[in-house]
DNA sequence: ATGGCAATTGGAAATTGA
């Protein structure tokens, strides 16, 4: 089973990009952040042509996610109520949650929060949602123990998954603040990063900066992350970055990021 | 220290991203 997540920055403009990605990559689901796009406008009819079925949560303008599958899910839900109740549904007026179960697998497709910068609103806004997502792997996880959760973190877990760690401490997603809430909320859950299981070098990256030619000069950051429970990790043979379509016409500023499960 | 680029909305310039 192959599993990938790709934040688009819009599936309608990237649309040609899925497409022809999907063609040469053909998935079993594609976890998509970023749609913009409400789901009435949502291109699904280019992708059932491809024979994927789509599941969609998204809103005008912003945030946006999508699962992208050959075969139907199972158990699709959106958003945190779904499991923590209508407690946190304020949380859920950015769309930025979806899963859906494939082979017993149950795969989690998030869009984190960008937190805009260390101490704002938005960076509050960030924590909070963060410490909210611990309490929801932590349910899920007793529910479905074969557990995937994958998406665009905005967060490098380490230095080695930012080109110029210098002055990080004070730089939105490498905050200490930051860091620990992903340990609260996904490693002390037992969630491990499949990635790291097959490479260990710095300078492995997922998002460039559309600015100062960054991906030609590899001034990346590793923010897209595939994290496995420990059945599933031991179950996974690869995990790789696909910098290919960072270097197509007009292209998301993030890549895919691929998982193979047996 | 700053800007740099892109997408969206709305029909210019502001907002957001990361």
């Amino acid at each position: 089973m192959k599993i990938a997540t790709w934040n688009v920055n819009s599936i309608r403009t990237r649309l040609d990009h899925v497409v022809q990605w999907l063609t040469e990559n053909p998935v079993d689901v594609l976890c998509v952040q970023e749609t913009k796009v409400e789901d009435t406008d949502f291109p699904r009819s280019p992708l059932e042509a491809l024979g994927y079925q789509t599941y969609i949560s998204g809103q005008k303008s912003y945030n946006g996610v999508a699962l992208i599958s050959r075969t139907p899910l199972q158990e699709v839900r959106m958003g945190f109520a779904p499991i923590l109740g209508e407690t946190i549904a304020d949380l859920d007026i950015q769309k930025r949650v979806i899963t859906g179960m494939l082979e017993g697998v149950c795969v989690v497709n998030l869009y984190v929060p960008n937190g805009s910068e260390v101490g704002s609103e938005k960076y509050q806004y960030k924590l909070r949602w963060l410490s909210v997502l611990r309490d929801y792997l932590k349910a899920f996880l007793t529910e479905h123990p074969d557990l995937l959760v994958c998406g665009d973190f905005n967060i490098a877990p380490d230095d080695r998954d930012i080109h110029d760690p210098t002055g990080r401490e004070n730089r939105v997603m490498a905050s200490d603040a930051e860091r620990q809430a992903l340990e609260k909320a996904v490693f002390a859950q037992g969630l491990i990063d499949a990635f790291r299981k097959f490479n260990q070098e710095a300078g492995q990256f997922t998002w460039w900066d559309y600015r100062a030619a960054a991906f030609r000069r590899n001034l990346g950051w590793r923010i897209d992350h595939h994290y496995l429970s420990p059945g599933l990790y031991d179950r996974a043979k690869d995990c790789v970055i696909d910098r290919q379509p960072r270097g197509w016409e007009k292209p998301s500023d993030h890549v895919p990021v691929i998982v193979e499960i047996e």
